[in-house]
DNA sequence: TTGCAATGTTAGTCACTCTAACATATGTCA
DNA sequence: TGACATATGTTAGAGTGACTAACATTGCAA
């Protein structure tokens, strides 16, 4: 199968490859779909490393420790959060009040279809949180939420605040990610529509009451 | 020290006592202590263990596994929860606005002050969060918040619906306590004042703009 | 008092993280 | 080209923790 059978004998090749090419990713990778899908505590690197067929041993040239993989995995979800909270305003339009409510249900799609991972980036461990290269792309989101507010202010002759507007928002939508997927709704307010509740609270946090 | 040196030789008494005589609630206090310090995944039966001076073997005749100990932990927490809810709203009356920023207020502290315990409570595991107990205590508290919103309405006019409100104030107040204790403010807007925050969303979110 | 149920203990299995010592591949410079 | 340094694997093993099975002790109830 291999262009190396094709010039080599069996005994020069006893395992495929000695080195696997791309480790490092291929364990952020294993590890990026294991949280999705288990959450943190349940990753182990072993399952890693059984799934990119290396020993357990191995990761050890890639990372300090369990914690430094998941710090790259936490990386990754920032990025995709972000991504879709842009993508989710550009349906609507810049500066838009639907496209801040967009955001804000992108964001709950986000933590409902990435559980484990919302979980690994808010809070599961707070030395995960801290890592530069997080607290940077969280930076990123935040800053393009205070942007969206600061148009919509402009087009629409409000002088809010909008770092005020866009922390009170964030606090509201975070607020329902992690009931959403705690279940924590399903107790108290069956068949509640969490898209609902961000649309009719978006607008009582961006303007002023009395 | 003990009573039983005076009646007993040495022989005789190779351990204080064979039986502890309340295992069951030393270890709850074991771990409901090191969860509020260090977190629920860092908690170990063996550390628990060591602690109340027992084999390691020993917990299994008191819970299933591991889980189910945390899941008392758990319930410990929303009784503490529930009762330090209920002493803010009596620092300032039954049905006032005050009252119910206060609640909000004593949430976020506890979250502040037990944070490995309100992590474990809201989101850690699943399955823990749906143990028969945990679901009930929790709905009191909510239904305390209800109680509080109704009566406010009720002496000043207003015909909210009670329930919405209260799903509002509290998915607002929960995300403020989760963000605050993962840190994710001091990025983003440093030094914020996080009971000005909830005592300033709290009439916002009760009172329907426009 | 006798015997059973409750509650401990010891010993051992299995999985996981991480380290040390060793092996092999890769790339660079004479 | 070849040799050495470095990067990246491997095996073996220490240390820890969850959990189980078989056995020991104790307290309670008939």
């Amino acid at each position: 199968m291999t262009l190396d059978t094709k010039t080599e004998n069996a005994a020069t090749v006893p395992k495929a490859k000695y080195h696997h090419g791309d480790l490092r990713d291929a364990l952020i990778d294993a590890a990026y779909q294991f949280v999705i899908e288990s959450g943190a505590e349940k990753f182990s690197l072993a399952d890693a490393c059984r799934c990119a067929g290396v020993s357990t041993a191995a990761p050890y040239r890639h990372f300090k420790d369990r914690e430094e993989i998941l710090a790259e995995v936490c990386a990754r979800g920032f990025h995709t959060l972000t991504a879709s909270a842009r993508s989710a305003v550009g349906k609507h339009g810049e500066g838009t009040l639907e496209g801040i409510i967009a955001m804000g249900q992108a964001y709950v799609a986000f933590a409902v279809n990435h559980q484990g991972l919302f979980r690994l980036m808010f809070g599961q461990n707070p030395s995960i949180s801290e890592v530069h290269k997080v607290v940077e792309i969280g930076n990123d989101c935040f800053g393009y939420l205070i942007e969206q507010i600061t148009k919509y202010c402009q087009a629409n002759g409000l002088d809010q605040n909008a770092n005020d507007v866009a922390t009170k928002l964030w606090t509201f939508v975070h607020g329902a990610a992690s009931l959403v997927i705690d279940g924590k709704y399903d107790h108290v307010t069956p068949g509640l529509d969490v898209g609902e509740l961000i649309a009719s609270a978006t607008p009582q946090l961006m303007v002023q009451s009395t």
